[in-house]
Parts: C-alpha cells; structure tokens; sequence
DNA sequence: CCTTCATCTTCTCAAACTGAGTCTTTCTCC
DNA sequence: GGAGAAAGACTCAGTTTGAGAAGATGAAGG
C-alpha cells in the first residue's frame, strides 16, 4: 500500500495522493440488533424500499460516511434510525462488531464490503423505518433463520413499523427471493453468525443481562439464557450457579411487585453488577454435539 | 410491499448505478501472522518502503482487489506474497478474520478501512518482502507490543456502548514511529487483539497444534500454550487433561527420536484429532484478574 | 375456606474436574 | 557411574456440576 520513491516527502505524497485511483469498494454497515419479546428473540429487519432486493427483509444498515465516521460510530447511527432511539436510550444497547463480509458477489451493484455489528438491547418499542426502507419491524428469529435455534419452534406472525397494510404473515416469509431464510444479500449468514456470537458471549460475559431491564429476577435471567440457547435450564442449579459468580448480578434488596402469572413467592430483584467476564463461565448444555 | 418509484425495474436499476457516486473508501486487509520461532512468539511484520510510515514496520496487508475477491482471499494473497509460501503450504495454515478497523484518521491518506486477519503457523522460514515492501521479517512480539506478553492475563474490556469506538483507531497506538512498541497506523492495536484473540482460542479449539508439526509431543504442545500464554503451566496435569479432552490429539504410536536436549524418555508422538472445539476446554491459570 | 398447583429458593448427594504434589522410569551430560 | 531432568502415571483434597427433592409462598378454583 505505497508508493515506490525515495525522496519524496511525505507531505508532497500527501498532497499529490489520488484517492479515486483506486477501484471502488463500498463499505456498509449492517446491524444484527436481538431483543426478547414476549419471551422469543427477535431480529431488527427493514423492508427493503428499492432494488436490488426491492421487497425482501434485509438487516439494517448504510453506507460507512467517508472520512466522518467511525465503523462504530455508523453502527450506530444506523441502529439509531431504525429504531427512533435517542442516545440516552442508546446507552443501554450493548454493541459489538461482528465480522466482515466481503464476497465480490455479495452484492449485484457493485464490490461491497459489510462490517456486520452485533447489538443487544432490551425490549425496545416498535421499528420506524428510516431512510430509504419501506417498512421496519422486529422478526421472530426462528422465522427466518432456519440455522437458527437447535428446536426449531414454530414462526409466529412478526410485528412491523409502519407498514401493515398487509397482514405480517403467517409463516413469515412473504417478502419474496433471498431463498431459506428469506434475507436479502447474504444477510441470512450474517443473522446466523449473530446468533452464535450472542449464544457463545453470554456463556462467559453477564450480556444476558442487556436484554434485561435495570432490575430483574433470577428466573428472568434464566428465560434468556433458555430462549437464546432454545434449551431449558435447570432452575435451581442456573440459580446457585448465578449467584456464585462474583459479580453477575447485585441484589437490589426488593423483591418483584408484579403478581406472579401462575402464583408462587415473589422472587428478588437484582441488577447487573459489575463484572465483565464470567468465571466460571455459565456453560451451555451437551456441546459435544459440536466437537465434531 | 414496496414499490419506490413504480416502473423502475431491477435491471434499469443497475444499469444506471454508478459505483463512483460515492465517497471512496479504500479496503484493506492485513493479516497478523503468528509463529513459533526458538521457543518464542513471532508476528510477520514488513518494512514500509514507502510513506506514509516509510521505514517503520506494519503488517503485510494490502488492498483487497474490487470485484475480484473475497476478503480471505486477498488476505491469503497478502500471506503468501509476504512468506512465500506456495499452495500447499499454505494450506497447513490457519487463517480466520480477526475484526475491522475504519475510523476516519486511522491512515492519512484516505479514509481506509482493514479488514484483519489472524493466522496460526508452524515454524515458517525466512520471509521475503514481497510488493512494495522494503523488508520483511519476523518480529519478536514481546519486542514491539508492550501489551503483548504480560505475566499477568487480562483480558481486553469488552465494547460496551462505545459511541467513539475503540476499533475506530482513537484508542489505539499513536502512529509511533519506530521503537519499541511502535508499528506503523494503527497495527499495534490490530496486533494487540490478534494476540488476545490467540490466547482465548487455544482455550477452546485445539488450534495450538496449527504452531506445530504434522506430529507432536505432548511438552512441545504444552510450550505452544506457555508461551502464548505466557504463564507456565502443570505438566502432569496438562498431560492429563488433553489425553482426556475428546478429539484434541491422537496417538502416532510411535515415539520422538530426536533427542532430548537434556535427556529424559523418549516423548510419545501425537497428531492433531478431528475435534473443532475442546470440551471441556483448556483454562487459562488466574482468569479472576480480568472479571472486573 | 380449603385444596391444588406452579413457582422461588435452598439443600443434598454423587460424579466429574482441577490444582498441587509424589513417584518411577528413562534418558543425556559430566 | 552419578547427577539432573524430563515423561508419564498416580494420589489426594477441594471445587464445580447435574439431578433431584423439600419447604415456603401465593394465585386460582371449588
């Protein structure tokens, strides 16, 4: 990545250097943003306004602004978009960068390079398309990642934005091409590389806790772990097991004011606390099936 | 369903995309290429022959070629430009993406985003400059990352929330031209993560044996994980826990004839086993440092 | 009111794993 | 031949895990 000349300064090389030397290759950033709600994980999805795609589901995400910002920085930008967000609610979103895409292929208009961002967020109100997407709307994981959780569940209508006009469908799976999965691009791979990322982080960081609200319950722990794993927990071992690691959680003190759905003790109320690393790290269930 | 401007089909679409329309931004791969060499970690490193940096060290990396490769192929390419190696022996290397870095100051050209890879090598020979490099080395890592080697393991913060991101370059190195600790852009901070990322792998994937030889011995696997640790290690208690991990190794049968450089039994000899992942994995020694 | 039942939380117990150390055997070097 | 070092097997105590059970609590239904 130079060039060959002995004296040159590097001033002069600055100033003669020609950025549009170079073939193009645009860069993007796409979001995978995963929240709970009603006890499933869904997807941040934007309804794709134009071609190429015109009509599929697709992650949201933009076109990196030349020389003013960082990947981070449009990451986020991005998700604020979509989701009508404000910094301060921001704030409480945990995210991560995910990984590259980069295929020559991957896209028909032209070589785009995707830096893929990882986001977790607690419940967050409904999408709001931004920029050119015709609809935005949180997407029941298990609808459109068929790689997605080990028991495949089954789909449920999604919620959308603004555009309702046509019911969210059954099967979720309208918006046309793209094949299994039904994302636009290779963004199916990109949720399903998400999705491993998010199972594998919460084995050893207290992420779980970020789609948590300040102040939550053990067993509202535990439902995030059974839903991102899609595998049930014992309840008192997850219990122990919790609470003996030093700083996953803190107790508040209080104990849950809601009634209880089915009746039972008002369990405690915790918050996060204020480890970074989990160790021991909270394993997941029969991971020999992995070893291969 | 969308319909953006009605009539517009997707091929008219592309035929009047212009790529150019853009604000470019040039992408990079670099690759941090890790060896064993004498007992210590190794980084493939390259002298700039040109500015910016001319003169100082960087990684070999260069731009991915639009439109006419994925990003693992041009870091490959880079790979094999910079150590020579042919097909066949690039393929007992392993090579995985380690993360992106593109905040808008990170090269002083242009705004450059770098994709970056992190490859695990046996014992490679000298290397060649090949490109536009002035040299081409390997480096001590303990020389030019003073993050590098600690005694004690910390593991970097996870990314919480960062609106002026980490990967973005702020963080990092200053371009500290020359020195210890000073590779040209912001390579220290890629190099620094690339180690990380190496100590954290080996915990979980028997990817320690891509530092060795078609066959091995149990003492020279546990040096592998010494020395990217950086911390010593129970023999008998490694011994006893990679026999035991499913897949991790395989007996030859035969035993080591070389001889022992201060005497001792002749070691038996083990291959790499076809597991991916190590259940249970190996831990490093004292993670409670890096819980805060 | 009283029973039923799901839940929260704590306990028990056996199995597995880990860290630290010892011991025997087999080499090389002096 | 003896010293020193390493390979590899073994012991032992402490910790962690998986599975199950028990007591306490509160909603729902009769």
């Amino acid at each position: 990545m130079t060039q060959p000349d002995g004296a040159q300064t590097e001033r002069d090389f600055l100033a003669q250097y020609d950025p549009r030397a170079f073939d193009p290759i645009a860069v993007t950033v796409d979001v995978v943003a995963l929240t709970l709600r009603a006890g499933r994980l869904h997807v941040l999805a934007v309804e794709r306004g134009g071609p190429p795609f015109a009509g599929c589901w697709a992650l949201p995400g933009g076109f990196v602004r030349a020389g003013r910002e960082s990947l981070a920085e449009a990451a986020a930008r991005e998700l604020a978009e979509e989701t009508g967000l404000d910094a301060a609610a921001l704030g409480r979103v945990h995210l991560e960068q995910l990984g590259s895409y980069g295929g020559p292929d991957r896209d028909p208009r032209m070589h785009v390079v995707s830096v893929a961002y990882l986001a977790f967020a607690p419940g967050l109100p409904d999408a709001h398309p931004g920029g050119d997407a015709a609809g935005a709307g949180w997407l029941p994981v298990e609808a459109i990642s068929p790689e997605g959780q080990p028991d495949q569940v089954r789909p449920r209508p999604f919620e959308q934005g603004r555009r309702t006009g046509t019911y969210g469908g059954g099967a979720g799976r309208r918006p046309g091409q793209g094949g299994a999965g039904g994302l636009a691009f290779d963004h199916g791979r990109i949720l399903a590389d998400g999705l491993e990322r998010a199972r594998a982080k919460i084995e050893y960081t207290p992420l779980a806790t970020a789609f948590l609200g300040e102040t939550f319950t053990i067993t509202e722990l535990r439902e995030v772990y059974e839903t991102v794993w899609g595998a049930a927990l014992h309840a008192g071992n997850f219990h122990r097991k919790v609470l003996s690691v030093p700083g996953f959680v803190e107790s508040t003190g209080e104990t849950d004011t809601r009634p209880g759905s089915r009746g039972g003790p008002r369990a405690r109320l915790y918050r996060a606390g204020d480890a970074r690393l989990l160790h021991p790290a909270l394993l997941r269930p029969d991971r020999e099936a992995g070893v291969r």
